[in-house]
DNA sequence: CCATTCCATCGACAACCATCAATTCGTTGA
DNA sequence: TCAACGAATTGATGGTTGTCGATGGAATGG
């Protein structure tokens, strides 16, 4: 392994890597930063599962956590473009967003 | 849209919907939580197209980040698996780790 | 043996985040 | 008109996290 390391001079730090440019980064830690949380993820995985939109009741239901916690989750994903939703009287309906960028989408297809 | 909304009883909420075992959402939101983040998720990124071990040191220069700080990042990616380290005297080497599991590989593919 | 260099760890601090109780808003139905 | 229900918002709180300065440890070179 030591055959495949760089050469290097003390005190000659250092010719900087190629990088990704900040703002494609930024927007995909937008993304991350809105499924790294198991309550979302699951809601993500959740509605991805489903062929129907998911009142937002089922999920308060099926967590063991308060209903504006769970109000609150989804609004993060509502924010961050992953979901959208639909009222029908007194109660919401929340489906994938349909126009999720390709990488976004195969991001989900990869992770859940 | 609204033919497609399941039918809906007040106060009766509600059938908890199917879920992903909580292991592996977990263990998804851990690699989420080392990616979400736009230094690690930039370091990840050079690591992916570097064809040989990095020098931490080049990290350190090329962020506008204290040392410590790199350390700190590149220690969170350790702990999540994500990369390997190789110590060469004084300098430390870092690159993807080799047994990545399929699906964090694949995310990787997908994400940089 | 000592100074230098690189890296990791520690301690501290501010910012952010997940969570809940309480409240507010919109809708329904009596 | 008003009570009941679902959902979103607000305010507060404890825990986590990103950041830095200071310190410590290991290897190198004089």
């Amino acid at each position: 392994m030591k055959a495949t390391l760089p050469e290097r001079v003390k005190g000659v730090c250092c010719p900087p890597s190629i990088m990704v440019p900040p703002a494609k980064v930024d927007a995909s830690v937008e993304v991350l930063k809105a499924l790294a949380d198991p309550t979302r993820l699951q809601m993500v995985a959740v509605l991805k599962r489903s062929t129907r939109p998911v009142c937002i009741c089922d999920f308060t239901a099926a967590f063991e956590l308060s209903q504006p916690t769970i109000s609150h989750h989804m609004a993060k994903l509502r924010d961050a473009g992953l979901v959208e939703v639909t009222k029908v009287g007194i109660w919401a309906y929340y489906r994938l967003a349909g126009h999720l960028e390709p990488k976004t989408r195969a991001l989900l297809d990869v992770l859940v």
